[in-house]
DNA sequence: AGCAAATTATAGCCATTGCTATAATAACTC
DNA sequence: GAGTTATTATAGCAATGGCTATAATTTGCT
């Protein structure tokens, strides 16, 4: 069935471990992209206002109040939060940190998308996904250019 | 407990319907990137060998091919493939459309990043995420760059 | 203190995306 | 054409991320 000879045209088709490879990193980055928006939602609450309450955080992520309570009891598992009952929740050093690096990310990609000429909304909307996917070489890339024009 | 006079530091928080939109968009964009990721898989297996069997896909995606069994089935149920028993998947006329749809952005991503001197494994990797969360509007904006850019 | 309102917790449901183990079927080879 | 091999199908399980409905608890107010 397959041919032993004649490479064929090999279209676009790139080797497949790398391929793999590739697919492999993105589930994994898809399987972190949650809790990431959470733990940096909950910091800019707590920046903002004090306090981060289950109510604000489903009503910012557009989602029912059981299911923040959910993921939130996932995050004090991984140790990322800590809960005082019918109080808000707070960042535990851990979360802390991975907020701070998401919260900078983040804003990298924001701007550098704006910087491109893209309009603030769209570039919002886009950064919020495109963040969860950036390589610590293309976040860097990133940073340069921002550094570079002007 | 709400101040309500004193607009605050308002440090870095948007507007709440705003940040929802995007979490929403984001969300929205989450449940169809496996979806253009198969149909573009697909397209490229039948393009490079002629056919595109279960146990290819698996491979490439890095899943084991009942996982693969069970997306396919999705997939003919929404009309994006046919499936003949035993004999590889082939794509209907709205698969093909997606696939190329998604096929071309891809490619726009990537060959973005690399312009931008991101080293071209590092690239492919983060473009299979990338891609799926990139609007019409930042899609135009890197061809521009690619464009301009000699 | 007592009551009403806000907030959080819990129960139970569903869809999606993955897995392993195994059965069924088709394809290939001799 | 019979048997081996490759491929696909199916069953059953688990984790994740949603939902609604409702209970429990705290908070704020009088
Ligand atoms: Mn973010
Ligand atoms: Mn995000
Ligand atoms: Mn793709
Ligand atoms: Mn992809």
């Amino acid at each position: 069935m397959k041919p032993t000879k004649a490479p064929a045209p090999e279209s676009t088709l790139v080797d497949a471990d790398t391929h793999m490879e590739s697919f492999r990193q993105t589930r994994h980055n898809r399987r972190t992209e949650l809790i990431e928006d959470y733990v940096e939602l909950i910091a800019d609450l707590i920046a903002d206002r004090g306090e981060a309450r289950q109510v604000d955080i489903a009503q910012r992520l557009g989602v029912a109040q059981p299911t923040v309570a959910k993921m939130l009891k996932r995050l004090a598992a991984e140790g990322l939060i800590q809960q005082r009952p019918y109080r808000g929740v707070f960042l535990t050093e851990a979360g802390a940190g991975l907020a701070e690096k998401s919260r900078e990310r983040h804003q990298v990609v924001e701007s550098f998308l704006c910087a491109l000429g893209i309009s603030p909304e769209i570039a919002r909307v886009d950064a919020e996904g495109i963040e969860h996917h950036v390589s610590l070489e293309t976040l860097n890339a990133f940073r340069d250019f921002l550094r570079k024009r002007e």
